[in-house]
RNA sequence: GCGGAUGUGGUGAAAUGGCAGACACGCAAGGUUUAGGACCUUGUGCCCGCAAGGGUGUGGAGGUUCGACUCCUCUCAUCCGCACCA
């Protein structure tokens, strides 16, 4: 008994320790509850006063379930939503899974599993893991874009895009990996290798069904503008669209009535053109061939061919070395009368601009190798800063920078740029060419021969197609052809006509009726990709036997599926309405019966539906949900600069251009966060390193797993992981949850706010409130660190201060300020009061009031025998020592300042008003 | 090659043109009713010095300014995109 009495606590103090104990496990399991229990995060869309939709850019879950990395941004995300939602906005929080799509697919196929039930798995996984890392999500309104009720929409987005004559088919070559036996998208062809098994990529000639977002550059391009947005990202996404000026020239070649047309944005060196090159595909080769000599013929048969062999992976070994064979034809360059030999070179792509280039070596590196090497002719057109006038014979000599025009008649003298102007207007009054505009960016290639994806919902009829008859045929078309929903846009005219070239190209295609929406994609066992070029549901008949629509012969179901960024390109329109199955999204249009014009009319409606749209609309305040978009704040990965981001903002303006929304950009403000490393690597499957947030939470808890991430570095940037740092973050807390579990009625009621106190919590306030709104979380808590380190040297802490610090640390680490919150407001009013419940996370975030915040320095504009001397910067808290300031003055030796208190003794003090001191 | 970013302690990093290194990790010393861990206090850019103190310091070289991590010019290094784009 002595020993116990010595040595142990008693044990009313024992209990209160591990009262005192942090505990986050326990909390957060209890508030994971009660959150659930009193929908703190659901947003009342139909009601929202001040709307803020606070977006996260779904995942794709492609691994085992959520990183690191995934609770670094999303926890960001929320951290920043809190924020705002205690500012007084009706934050909506929404969170889904791009869980369609070939990364999803490629994990299932790995581990031996049909995705379907892999969805299901990892579907669980993510929400569980998304919940207990406290992320404040809207539950009742998820997306999963893998199941029918969304793919339904992202079918009849197809359906839309084609029936606008966006969507249309072509021939195009495709990555195919003969190892993995299946088609590769784009960006998982790295250096013309597989990104999963490094076997060298083959391209295929393959018919696929393609998105003319290249109707849309301009428009893609020229809102870039007025987008707040990272400029990185807009850099980029400029970079990708391209926009390149220039003219297509064309020319006669000798002996022939063919010409051969180029396109250059260099026209003012015409003259000194001396080659023509085409690319090997070129359509003027063939007709060469059936002209030359058997032997010259067979010269160039090889080439072709041999370029046609030749992998990416062989054409970047070569380097740059040019090789090219003479096709002995001649081109006339109109300006020079010159003979222009003709060549082929597999420099020359065919897939940009004409896909045959003039050669002009004197002002082009590559045309310059290609001549040396060929011996072919370099003439100098433009004399450049070097002022070098000289033959051209090195290629340090290649001038492509400005510079004035020699050798060129009457250009002779200008500035280049002058002379592109002028020569321009020269070559289209003579008629040898036009201005053109071209652009990078490419059709969107959206077929996929997978089977992870939303089935194409488009009918083939050869009957149809015998008879040259499409969808573009029905009475259907030519209705909606009258009012086109593209209406008051330029391309108006442009779009018809590709429609009445896509009627041609399209015969035999009918899309899938909106009655038959969606096309459910079956389950089926021989899900893998086979490798030919077809896809998984082309050995399923009972998929893709049917009728067709206009003939009722037999038909044949398209059996590609669309590619995942389709299906990302709309989702946060759809987080809006997932209560509603007949609608895609909330649309004015889609709800007001009398615009016979407009948009009910597209997704046509059956009258019973229409009546049952309009009658449910008010209740559910479908028009106040519009006030959510364009989404105000989008937060996600750099990586998606010119994928999803570009994609998105194209679907976006199509649905606008059907009358659906009014607005045409999607994010109105775009975050870019930084990725997260691990102990200085990157993270990745093969070196090992991938981390999971379970065990840290399980350690640690969720609080102290989101605060050391954000502490890592600021959210735009990446940071390292490092187990060593997160103890610091979770000694933190455990300090804060100290003192804070203490603060009690009889204590805080006696503590009085020292007026330094005061100017402590006020400018904290200030800092925390800034920097927020920056998304620096990691400033925001390095203040909150150095306040609890000011509260914590004080002898009690005030109830107004517990408050704020509460407040200002609640969306960081929502659950113990949860906890604390409520134990405060019970100790402080007696009793707990279940029926006042009132979480932390909807309190008003903590004002901050200027008159407690003094800065550190006074800036003193200063003026010296009537000249500007720029400022004087006095510390505040010399300001009034007159030592100090004197000692000042004599460093400076020219100026004497005489200050008491807070004004100017001799001289009155006016902020921001020049002061003349007496020297 | 083109485009973009970033360079500050042993580490992650702070600094409206105004005391460089906030805050944390790590490290060191000390304290504790002290197994260990935890916890508390103090110190910690570098160099000289027992100390007081002094010198020096934001990749490098210049410039603007009373004053520069910050603005300008050049340069070096690293990282990330795009790339035979006419």
């Amino acid at each position: 008994e002595k020993f116990e009495a010595k040595y142990l606590p008693d044990k009313g103090l024992m209990k209160k320790n591990m009262k005192n104990n942090f505990n986050p496990n326990e909390i957060e399991l209890k508030w994971q509850a009660i959150w659930d229990k009193e929908k703190i995060y659901q947003t009342d869309l139909g009601s929202a006063k001040r709307p803020f939709y606070n977006l996260m850019m779904f995942p794709y879950p492609s691994a085992e379930g959520l990183h690191i990395g995934g609770v670094r941004t999303f926890g960001g995300v929320d951290i920043y939503g809190r924020f705002k939602r205690m500012q007084g906005h009706d934050v909506f929080e929404p969170f889904g899974l791009d869980g369609f799509g070939i990364h999803a697919e490629n994990y299932a196929l790995k581990i031996g599993v049909n995705p379907v039930d892999n969805a299901k798995v990892t579907e669980k996984n993510f929400y569980r893991q998304i919940k207990e890392a406290g992320i404040g999500v809207d539950w009742s309104r998820t997306v999963e874009t893998y199941k029918p009720e969304y793919y339904k929409w992202t079918q009849w987005l197809f359906v839309e895009l084609f029936k606008a004559g966006l969507a249309y088919r072509k021939k195009s070559p495709v990555n195919f990996c003969p190892s993995c036996k299946t088609v590769l998208a784009d960006e998982q062809v790295i250096d013309g290798k597989c990104e999963r098994c490094s076997s060298i990529v083959e391209k295929k000639n393959l018919e696929q069904w393609f998105f003319r977002i290249t109707d849309y550059a301009e428009r893609l391009l020229t809102n870039i503008e007025g987008l707040d947005w990272t400029a990185k990202v807009k850099i980029a996404q400029r970079n990708w669209i391209g926009k390149k000026e220039g003219i297509e020239i064309s020319y006669e070649i000798e002996g022939s009535d063919k010409k051969v047309t180029v396109f250059t944005t260099r026209p003012d060196t015409n003259f000194g053109a001396t080659f023509i090159a085409l690319a090997p595909e070129h359509s003027l080769v063939q007709e060469i061939l059936n002209r030359v000599q058997d032997d010259k013929k067979a010269e160039i048969k090889n080439y072709v061919e041999a370029t046609k062999k030749k992998t990416e992976i062989d054409r970047q070994s070569e380097g740059r070395e040019k090789t090219g064979v003479f096709t002995g034809f001649y081109a006339i360059n109109s300006l020079t009368g010159y003979k222009m030999p003709v060549w082929i070179s597999d420099f020359v792509l065919i897939g940009f601009g004409t896909g045959a280039v003039v050669g002009v070596p004197g002002h082009d590196t590559r045309d310059f190798e290609f001549a040396q090497k060929f011996g072919l002719n370099i003439i100098r057109v433009v004399v450049g800063k070097d002022g070098d006038s000289s033959t051209i014979t090195k290629i340090e000599q290649v001038q492509e920078e400005a510079g004035s025009m020699v050798n060129s008649d009457f250009l002779n003298g200008l500035d280049i740029h002058k002379a592109t102007d002028k020569i321009m207007d020269y070559i289209e009054e003579k008629g040898y060419g036009r201005r053109k505009v071209t652009y990078h960016l490419r059709d969107w290639l959206i077929s996929r021969q997978r089977y992870w994806g939303p089935p194409i919902p488009m009918v083939y009829c050869g009957n149809c197609a015998k008879k040259g008859i499409s969808w573009f045929d029905t009475d259907e078309a030519k209705k909606q052809s009258k009012g086109m929903g593209i209406s008051n846009d330029k391309s108006q005219i442009s779009n018809k006509q590709k429609i009445g070239n896509s009627s041609e190209a399209m015969s035999g295609w009918f899309p899938v009726s909106d009655k038959e929406l969606p096309v459910k994609l079956p389950y089926i066992e021989d899900f893998k990709p086979i490798g030919t070029g077809a896809s998984p549901l082309g050995n399923h008949p009972e998929f893709y036997e049917v009728t067709c629509p206009e003939c009722g012969a037999a038909a044949k179901r398209e059996t590609d599926v669309s590619d995942t960024f389709l299906d990302s390109s709309w989702y946060f329109l759809r987080y809006l309405a997932t209560d509603r199955d007949d609608m895609p999204f909330p649309s004015k249009a889609l709800i007001s019966e009398n615009s016979e014009n407009s948009a009910s009319q597209k997704i046509r409606a059956s009258d019973s539906q229409k009546s049952r749209i309009s009658e449910s609309s008010e209740s559910s305040g479908i028009v106040n949900r519009l006030r959510f978009l364009p989404v105000t704040m989008y937060i996600g990965g750099a990586e998606h600069s010119v994928l999803h981001l570009l994609y998105a903002r194209f679907i976006t303006m199509f649905i606008k251009d059907l009358g659906l929304i009014s607005f045409e950009e999607p994010f109105s403000k775009f975050f870019a966060h930084g990725l997260i490393i691990k102990d200085g690597a990157k993270m990745s499957k093969s070196k090992g390193n991938v981390v999971g947030p379970d065990l840290y939470i399980k350690k640690f808890g969720a609080d102290t797993l989101r605060m050391y991430l954000h502490f890592l570095a600021p959210f735009s940037q990446e940071g390292d992981f490092r187990d060593s740092g997160i103890e610091g973050m979770n000694r933190f807390l455990k300090k804060v949850w100290k003192l804070f579990s203490d603060v009690q009625e009889s204590k805080s009621e006696k503590a009085q706010i020292s007026s330094e106190g005061l100017k402590m919590m006020h400018e904290t306030i200030k800092n925390v409130t800034v920097e927020m709104e920056n998304l620096r979380f990691n400033t925001s808590i390095a203040h909150l660190m150095s306040y609890y380190n000011f509260l914590a040297k004080q002898e009690s802490v005030s109830r107004g201060e517990a408050e704020a610090y509460l407040k200002m640390l609640a969306p960081f680490a929502p659950y113990m300020t949860e906890e604390l919150w409520q134990e405060l407001q019970s100790q402080i009013e007696q009793k707990r009061k279940r029926a006042n419940f009132a979480s932390i996370h909807t309190q008003p975030w903590p004002e901050f009031d200027e008159q407690f915040i003094v800065s550190d320095t006074v800036t003193i504009p200063v003026q010296v025998n009537g000249k500007l001397r720029s400022t004087l910067s006095i510390a505040s808290d010399q300001v009034g020592d007159k030592e100090a300031i004197e000692k000042m003055a004599k460093n400076d030796e020219k100026v004497a300042v005489f200050i008491k208190g807070k004004s100017i003794k001799k001289f009155i003090y006016i902020p921001g008003k020049v002061v003349n001191f007496v020297i």
